[in-house]
DNA sequence: CCTCCATCCCTGCAACTTCTAGGTATCATC
DNA sequence: GATGATACCTAGAAGTTGCAGGGATGGAGG
């Protein structure tokens, strides 16, 4: 078993979704699978986590969705970024980046 | 107005309020004051999160609490680090660690 | 004196996300 | 024919944060 399954906080899910699919359009499954594998596993995407995520991001505009068929023959549905979606990672991971910053000080106070 | 009120991602306070206790003993209003010092307000601690907070800790036997007179002849409450407390502390500065090393793996991802 | 502000504590409720635990279906492999 | 990987989904529980209130004291300034 993987050393330590670590839950993620809030909002985590959505910056980890909207970087990979930066990196390119993709499906439901993979993006959880490049998470774990770009994380050696020290992420574990859970599906009842993953898919209402996905759902309420394309909700929001931030990514699109289109049913297509996989090489292996059998239906996938592709996320892709929008224009808002993009604007939105920029601002999550500016977020992401002043917390941990914050946090650090924290965690370095005499 | 400060830059930007940052919301706290969950979990994340108890880090931060661990974290406060272990450089002293203190009090919930001032170990909000610490915080915010520290991070120079770009982490605001709403106190409708901290009592709450305080409370969850001192049940789970965190921390420890015992009304004192401060110097302004006011009643204090004063939280302190216990044995478990440091304990928790130590798992969840080491999450924290490996959760930001997964985040900046996949915010790096080619 | 009286008002205002900072200090200091508290609770209820809403909002939100994650996780567990199920369910469904296809395809390849043994 | 069974099993495991792929691929999608939902319902409900659990947990924390934040907003909006309420209360009380003490000092400073008009």
């Amino acid at each position: 078993m993987p050393p330590t399954p670590l839950s993620l906080p809030q909002g985590t899910l959505d910056l980890l979704i909207l970087r990979t699919l930066a990196a390119g359009a993709s499906h439901g499954y993979a993006i959880a699978r490049t998470i774990e594998e770009t994380t050696d596993d020290a992420l574990r995407i859970e599906e009842g986590s993953l898919y209402p995520a996905l759902h309420r991001m394309q909700q929001r505009r931030w990514i699109s969705a289109e049913w297509r068929q996989s090489e292996l023959g059998k239906k996938v549905k592709i996320y892709a970024l929008t224009t808002r979606g993009r604007a939105e990672l920029r601002a999550r991971v500016d977020d992401w980046g002043q917390l941990t910053d914050a946090v650090g000080k924290v965690l370095r106070m005499g």
